[in-house]
DNA sequence: CTACTATTCAAACGATCGTTTGATTTCTGG
DNA sequence: CCAGAAATCAAACGATCGTTTGAATAGTAG
């Protein structure tokens, strides 16, 4: 973490990397403060607690991951011949290019896979309440695509392509990437695999 | 745990349940050994250490898991008009059997959620000896069936399906089962749809 | 019964956890 | 420049962590 940022962004940016390499119960305030080169006090002072500071990392990113997302897709369903895979790209790609982005990014869903597996449920009502309307509004968009599909089969399927999302992105599957591919270009990969198998899948009868 | 159970039996169980509740940090030794009515040095009397213990609570199902899924394969291999779904029903089935037996296997899959998200090498490793050559395995039957696929295009999507097959046994997703729904069948339900949406995607041109 | 091993137990070990304190330094508006 | 607010600091708090110890108990073979 560059030392020109201030201790309050040092101390999230490196609770993000550490939070997604080592979860929220293995990684100590210290290891996070140390890194930073802030004081141990600092998060208190800053966040009131470690469960603070731990909703903050996701605030920051949140908001702005479904900013986007919304604008792709409203973006997509002004497009009267959208596809598909229009739709899905709406959802998946702000994703990745926020994991793209020079502030750090690419911990973060790292972080939000984790916060899956977590399973807790105040961190849970935390995501729902926060990310809640955007699935709603791709589940419809996806609806309106997929109209041979009954709802509850719908959701089921789009289930499924969250979960397969959240892997991908986070890079939790065996596939490694290869030494003379980029990082960068490795998520595009994953990204465009994703879609063509998720479209398949929706589309299934 | 059954009171029934030796110490050593009551330890594995209720860790496998604690670790999927809360992590392999999060849970403790003294929560462990609390639930399981059993003294705090009976850990590392009947297993070394905490990470040990971890090891064994993996060890425990993964060599069933393993051998059933490598027989249903056989058994699926040994039918010349197998399709795709077959295959994968092979791979998913015993995972779903064994998260419904008796023993309290249900915790399990949860678990190995876990050690997906944990992201440990030490863990990948451990389940990368455990699991690599099973992975293989289906890997062949699945290429012999999609020829189309290049190789490597098919590692991706079987990455996809591990990952969606994880998320959708762990019960990680925003799906929540009804009331009137037994767990029994909303897992059925979840293989199906399962197996649905991956034989649809892996057969994408 | 006896000698021996295997197991269980309460207690404590040092290490590390998140958090708090109070002094000190840095920053800022008048 | 200077008073007051904001921020940083070293140090310590009590709690909890995984692990170890040595004595007490249960189980077993001769």
């Amino acid at each position: 973490m560059q030392p020109n940022f201030s201790t309050r962004e040092r101390i999230l940016g490196v609770a993000e990397t550490l939070f997604a390499r080592h979860g929220f119960a293995g990684a100590s305030l210290r290891q996070v403060t140390a890194a930073a080169k802030v004081n141990l006090a600092a998060v208190n002072y800053h966040f009131g607690s470690k469960e603070s500071l731990i909703e903050e990392v996701f605030r920051r990113r949140l908001d702005e991951l479904n900013r986007h997302r919304l604008a792709a897709l409203a973006a997509v369903d002004a497009n009267p011949d959208r596809q598909l895979e229009d739709v899905l790209d709406a959802f998946i790609r702000p994703a990745l290019e926020q994991s793209m982005d020079s502030t750090g990014g690419a911990a973060f869903v790292r972080v939000l896979a984790r916060a899956y597996a977590e399973h807790d449920e105040r961190l849970r009502r935390f995501l729902s309440d926060n990310y809640g309307h955007v699935l709603r509004d791709f589940a419809t968009a996806f609806a309106l695509l997929l109209p041979h599909l009954r709802k509850e089969e719908l959701y089921w399927r789009l289930d499924i392509v969250a979960g397969a999302l959240t892997y991908a992105m986070a890079d939790f599957g065996m596939i490694k990437r290869k030494d003379d591919v980029s990082e960068q270009s490795h998520r595009e990969l994953s990204v465009q695999h994703l879609v063509r198998f998720a479209a398949a899948g929706l589309r299934a009868p």
